[in-house]
Formats: structure tokens, C-alpha cells, sequence
DNA sequence: TGTACATCAGTGAACGCGCGTTCACTGATGTAC
DNA sequence: TGTACATCAGTGAACGCGCGTTCACTGATGTAC
């Protein structure tokens, strides 16, 4: 696609493709202006022309890597049987969760580069909310949300925060495993402890109907 | 304690100050040997006197970091009556999680300090094993599981691996209210959904029993 | 079909920054006699 | 009590690095006539 030596004809592509290969590789600290600009083959001051700041591309590809977890995650739900709904919002929720953390275990660099701190979860929603069409994997999670709410597993109160609690225990479990003390366990440890997360999110959604224990 | 413009006495604990203060104010990212040299008025070399790299000090005040989320688990712990040993029990794993959520809200930068990623946990724990004394949040942890499955709350089966479904829920609750999309919720909020997770992660704990549902 | 021209995606040199780390040094301390 | 000397915690200048960003520029493109 590149024309002459002079012209790219498509660097802002080419430098989102980079991005995303950099930070597969070497996390969110290996997008770097100059590097990207250097693998393209291209001169650094020529990114301005389609990113306005460091941090504007940054946040742009934060938004792809969302986009991939989601598409994780859409991935993972397919393969739930649909023929009991009931069942299949039970299954969905699962399914999203199991998603996020072997989406973490399989890219790394990417999972840092998507959940970084500092508004990149609003950006998406800000996106989202302009229709730009981004699919974002706090959507998928309201979904499955919503359809536990609409199968009678989940009381409004208890639907109400579900999005802090399921999230919380999943991010902290991907984030443990990923980058922290977890993080040298085997394969089989580390599915059956994302199973028993999922479980127990599961049943402390609905703690406040439980709560006798 | 300073002497001479020249000596400075106590350098090293002068330097491990200044990088809390440094954390305290603008993270881990503002914890840099020059910086800390500046704020103590000495020449950035000065560090190596005491200190093999900028990793190495940035390990120390991990370290220091940690001991500071151990005593404030120590304090919320005290304040569980300790009347009954099984309440007791069950009071303290929650007022291990509540501490931790609350030392992550009143001291952002520090929480990210200590438990930045890449082996900070674990030098923690080499140093324990060391003998050098660190308390450390994961041994308050593994204590108040320990009274739980003492008190017969966790069967050994359930035991095995609580720390990673405690600790992720917790974590990620504190990583998404401290530096991700959970982080503009106000103090109220913040506090019934930590006691959410609180209570889902004590009725996720003993899931294998409970598996009915 | 050919030419003039506006557009604008690129270049390349430069600025200023802060960083970690090294190295030969200096001068205060405290110990041995 | 006084002096010689080893120790070692500091200095300060320098190295080399990579970064984000700006700016005047160049040259390929495609449009209007």
C-alpha cells in the first residue's frame, strides 16, 4: 500500500498496527512516539499529522485493545448452549469473566495497554456514547447483567453495583496472575482458581436474598 | 542530625523519607534517584552510597509500603471484638479486606507503590524469610484464613487457594477505585460496595460446601 | 491532454527535558600511637 | 593530649540515553481550467 518513498498512503493504520505489536511485546512503556514512527519507517514528527499528542494514541489504542476483549469475550458467550435462557444468562456471565482473564494470560502487554489507569474505560465510553461503534467489554458485562436481572437470578437491588463486585474479583484476579504474586502459577492452578472466581461472583451477586449463612 | 554541610549522618533513612513523601505525592513515576537526591540536598551519586540502583531503592520502599498496609490491617483487626473466637474469626478476614480497601483511598500513590508489579511481593517475602522482620499484608491474610478454617468456617479443601480469591476481589475493587473507571464513586458508595465484596468473598470462600444454589 | 496550482503528508534538524549511572575527587571522621 | 593516617560518605562533572514536541521545509498528489 505504500506508494513512494515519500508518502505512506496509510500510516495512521500503520502506526495503530505497531502500537498494538509494541505493546504486545513490551507492554503500554513500549508505545512510544519515536518507536513506533521508527518501526513504520517513517520520521517521528510525521505521527502529528495523525495523532495529536502521545497520549491521544495512546488512549486510540487502548481503545483497539478493548475492542479485542471484547471480541474475547463475544468469543467465550458463543459457546454457551442458548436453550434455556435461564441457563444461558448463568452461563454468560461466566463466560465473560473466564474471557477477560485468559484474554489477560494470553496478551499480557495488551491487557496492561486496554485497563491502564486513567480514563481509558471513560474514553471508550466516550466513544461509544459519540456512536464511533467501539464495542467495549463493560458493555458485555451489563449485558450479562442484565439478562441474570431479567431470568429472576438477580433482585434490582442486587443488580444495582453488580458491575463493581463481578469486575472487581475478575480485574484483581487478572491483574494478580498477570503482573503480580500470582503470576508464576501453572495453567491448571490458575483455570481452577478463574473457575472458583467466577463461582464465587456468581453467589455474591446474590448475597443480599443469602444472606443467612 | 545533619553535621557538616558536608556528612549528612543519616542519609539512607533520609532517602527512604523523601521517596514515601515522593510516592505519597506523585506515585511510583515520582520516585527517581535524582529526585530524591534533590529533596534531601545531596548529589544524585550520594544515592549509591547506600543504595546498588534505583530498583533497589525502589524495592526498600515497596517494602516500607507493605509494612505500612500490615499495621493498618493490625489496627482494623484490634478493633474486632474478640470475645467469641468464630465471630472473631469472621470479623477479622473482613477487617483485612476493609483496611486494605481504605489504605488504597487515603494513600493512592503508596498502595501503587507496594504493590506495583514485577516481584515487589515477593522480595517481600524473601525478606521475611530472611528474618528481616517485614510484616507483610499477605501473612495478615493468610492468619485470618487460617483462624477461619481454625474455627471450621473452611473446610482444608476450601482453604487451599483462598488467598487468591480473597486477595483478587479486594484488589481489584481497590485498583478500579483507585486508578481505574470505579475511581470518581463517592465515599458512600464506595464503602457499601466494599462491604459487598467483603461479604461476597466470605460466601465465595466456602462455595464447595454452599455448591447448591 | 497538458499545465498551474493548492493541498497536505511527509522530512529532518533541533530544543529541552530528566533520567540512571560512573568516576576521579575531597574532606570530615575517628582510630592508633 | 596531639598528631598521622586510613576510611568512606559525600561532591561534581560528565556520559549516553530516549523521550515528546515544534518548525520551516519539500515534494507527491489530484483538481481546475
Amino acid at each position: 500500500m505504500a506508494r513512494s518513498g515519500y508518502f505512506h498512503g496509510d500510516l495512521r493504520r500503520a502506526l495503530l498496527d505497531a502500537g498494538l505489536e509494541a505493546a504486545r511485546e513490551a507492554g503500554p512503556e513500549g508505545v512510544s512516539v519515536r518507536e513506533l514512527a521508527r518501526v513504520v519507517g517513517v520520521s517521528p514528527s510525521a505521527v502529528y499529522r495523525h495523532f495529536a499528542s502521545h497520549d491521544d494514541l495512546r488512549s486510540a489504542l487502548a481503545l483497539r485493545a478493548q475492542s479485542m476483549v471484547a471480541d474475547a469475550m463475544d468469543a467465550e458467550i458463543a459457546a454457551v448452549p442458548s436453550a434455556d435462557a435461564r441457563a444461558w444468562a448463568n452461563g454468560a456471565i461466566g463466560a465473560v469473566g473466564i474471557a477477560y482473564v485468559r484474554f489477560a494470560w494470553a496478551e499480557p502487554g495488551l491487557f496492561r495497554l486496554a485497563f491502564r489507569a486513567h480514563g481509558d474505560l471513560e474514553a471508550a465510553h466516550d466513544e461509544r456514547a459519540r456512536g464511533a461503534g467501539g464495542r467495549t467489554p463493560y458493555e458485555q458485562l451489563e449485558r450479562a447483567l442484565d439478562a441474570l436481572e431479567r431470568e429472576g437470578e438477580l433482585s434490582p437491588r442486587e443488580r444495582a453495583g453488580a458491575e463493581a463486585l463481578a469486575w472487581s474479583a475478575v480485574h484483581g484476579f487478572a491483574v494478580l496472575t498477570v503482573e503480580g504474586p500470582l503470576r508464576s502459577l501453572d495453567r491448571g492452578t490458575r483455570e481452577a482458581l478463574a473457575a472458583r472466581i467466577v463461582a464465587m461472583v456468581r453467589l455474591g451477586l446474590s448475597q443480599l436474598e443469602d444472606s443467612g449463612r
